[in-house]
DNA sequence: TTTAAGTACCGTGAAAACACCGAACTTTGA
DNA sequence: TCAAAGTTCGGTGTTTTCACGGTACTTAAA
């Protein structure tokens, strides 16, 4: 018996989801989870389950730290990541932290069934949407590397600037608010413009929306 | 025996609501479709279902017009709303266009089973979400109707040009693409940042953005 | 210990964005 | 049918944004 743990935020979807795996022989859903703290929390005294179906929008804790933190305490445990976000960024990032499997909430039943499937008998799912980008990744430059997961190559003050960006101030006021000379607040612009191939704070704050940085 | 369709383009979530149903008394799911226009194909020459379980984002037929499609073409049927949104316009733009009821996707089962009885039983589910919402629309003015549901005051060039706004272009190039004069634009986006109470092409940016005039 | 890389900062000028004004015309509706 | 409201376009001037040049200092690596 396979033992599955469900760690989503979307608590009717946890529990369709339990229902269609309880009809799958062999498997059966041990734990539910709002997000990775409850899971921990959960998860003490008791057995870990085989196979973690892992969410990445979550609160509190999300699924790029939850995957962390199953690859490091509980490297018998794999997970697979069901998400609604075709990210290249979030593809990649799931994969480094562990991830044995990505899947789509739009997947049909079969394919999530094959998954699961793949996922017990060979430790690993491959379909499309990883193999295309474990490829791109493994012959990757530099360019490549910063188009995937731009947000690693910034600095923590480039990351505020550009929170700030998605604002109505002025690039002096956003000077002020981060006790910096407007001239260094010109010269983030200038390198993101450049780091990012973007022409306009316009850009700035779509491409900071784009990859998370301000709620929406 | 009461039936079911539910509209929804996660396949995945969609398959798990459907055994959660089948579980209920008295209930049956006589349809699933990815979105309003699969939905209405499906339809011909079958009996409309008493209930309607329907998302909101989905490509090609959203929830709005679905639920504006059901007012009325199928007026005995009945449209409780699913959705991800906590947003006061998502739900007024609903209950307008005729929904009875309208519940969260992190709702629990015993909720959502209680939410589906009140529809069948009193044509309507309000829970606070619903109620509140139906208060303020109420006893509303011109700005805070103004402020729930502002895309229903802007015209239709207004709404084309804010979605050039999120965009490398300048509004030179924007006027360009609309055929309009460089100055048409200026006065669009003067009135745009009276109307919205926004300072800067950026606002204006995020404003499109979390009203879902752009895909992201 | 020199080199390279990164950070904070400055100057200048052109381009774009913003504020506020009004004119001509069309559509709406009372 | 006449006033109100909306659309398109123009002038003028200020502020902000962007592009391109640079210096001084710190940290890390070679």
């Amino acid at each position: 018996m396979t033992t599955v743990a469900l760690v989503d935020d979307h608590e009717l979807l946890r529990s369709g989801l339990a229902a269609i795996i309880n009809t799958f022989d062999g498997y059966k859903v041990i734990m539910e989870a709002d997000n990775g703290k409850v899971f921990i929390t959960n998860l003490k005294g008791n057995a870990a389950p085989d196979i973690v179906l892992l969410d990445i929008t979550m609160p509190v804790m999300d699924g790029y730290e939850t995957a962390g933190w199953i690859k490091t305490n509980l490297p018998e445990t794999k997970v697979l990541v069901l998400s609604m976000l075709e990210n290249d960024g979030a593809i990649i990032r799931m994969l480094k932290n562990g991830a044995r499997g990505y899947i789509l909430k739009d997947s049909n039943p079969k394919i999530f069934r094959s998954a699961m499937n793949n996922i017990r008998d060979t430790g690993y799912f491959i379909n499309d949407l990883v193999s295309n980008k474990l490829m791109h990744y493994i012959n990757q430059d530099e360019s490549t590397e910063m188009q995937l997961l731009p947000l690693q190559h910034l600095s923590d003050n480039e990351i505020r600037f550009l929170k700030l960006i998605c604002t109505d101030k002025t690039y002096k006021e956003i000077a002020e608010d981060m006790h910096l000379s407007p001239r260094t607040i010109d010269t983030y612009r200038d390198n993101l413009f450049k780091k990012l191939q973007i022409r306009t704070r316009t850009g700035l704050a779509i491409f900071a929306i784009l990859n998370g940085l301000v709620e929406i």
